[in-house]
DNA sequence: GCCCAATGTCGAC
DNA sequence: TCGACCTTGGGCA
């Protein structure tokens, strides 16, 4: 249940394993056949991420982009691979490692043109390399500050900034105090440029641990002699699933709503407008 | 065994 | 705004 660190994760642990290397590609589960037997015997060139989407690059036969939803998962191994169960939908082998695709929203075989329209049609990576594209926030800004949804629901929208997800939209709102009903176009520049950064941070460190913690020091059980905190999504948080419990920093209580289909939490205390 | 939820997205109405 | 879709794991009988 992956947010854009776990995919960029996924990238460079994809090129940890396969890249410049001679795969075997099979499609156990069938639904994936065809595009496999193309891919069987060539080398990885590039892999890499942009917002939850990866992309594996094999040279002429085009790119794998696989976009793993809310279910899908990648999980990687050493050879000899074990015999794959039948809902593995790609399983590559290089020399040492292997790696099996379950349960992906996306898994196709696409050019180089088609890989473009996904990146043209997503909006900055704050996980990106800086390339004057795909990682300038102010191309995230530019519909925020014209935009009447709320802030809450333009951090999900990938179109305006690519690989934030429930977690991460959650917590830097809350580190921010910012209030996730706020309609975009209220954000003040520099509460933006504020949240930009923050999660370039945060993401950042979500790849090196693989987890998402945004914690600040001051506020960790250690710090606050509280018992850490157990949560199958792994780390250490604010608000997010602490539905009803009580606010690290003002003791209030967490809230919960619907917004857009998706669970939104915040600390009604500590999100307030400017 | 069944039912549900989960860090996501798309298309139909 | 809603259902469909892809899978796994936990709770409960």
């Amino acid at each position: 249940m992956p947010e854009g660190h776990t995919i960029h994760r996924l990238a460079a642990d994809h090129r940890d394993r396969f890249l410049d290397r001679q795969v075997r590609a099979t499609s156990p589960q069938g639904k994936f056949s065809d595009a496999a037997a193309l891919l069987d015997g060539q080398s990885l060139d590039t892999a890499d991420a942009h917002g939850k989407h990866l992309f594996l690059g094999f040279g002429p036969a085009g790119h794998v982009h696989i976009h793993l939803g809310l279910f899908g998962k990648l999980n990687f191994g050493d050879v000899p691979a074990p015999p794959p169960t039948d809902t593995v939908r790609l399983r590559l082998v290089g020399p040492t490692a292997y790696a099996d695709l379950r349960g992906p929203t996306t898994c196709a075989l696409i050019t180089d043109a088609e890989k473009q329209a996904i990146h043209e049609r997503l909006g900055p990576d704050p996980l990106r390399p800086v390339d004057g594209t795909t990682n300038d926030p102010d191309k995230a800004w530019q519909r925020i500050s014209r935009s009447r949804s709320t802030v809450a629901a333009l951090l999900m929208d990938q179109k305006v900034i690519a690989g934030v997800g429930n977690v991460y939209r959650a917590e830097v709102l809350f580190r921010h105090g910012i209030d996730p009903y706020r309609p975009g176009k209220d954000l003040a520049y520099d509460e933006w440029t504020a949240i930009w950064d923050d999660l370039v941070g945060l993401m950042r460190e979500g790849v090196r641990h693989n987890r998402i913690d945004t914690v600040r020091p001051e506020h960790t059980p250690e710090a606050m002699g509280r018992p850490p905190r157990v949560d199958d999504h792994g780390g250490e948080v604010y608000v997010y699933r602490r539905a009803n419990q009580s606010c690290h920093i003002c003791g209030g209580e967490i809230r919960t709503a619907d917004l857009a289909a998706r669970n939104l939490f915040w600390c009604p205390d500590c999100q307030r407008g400017r």
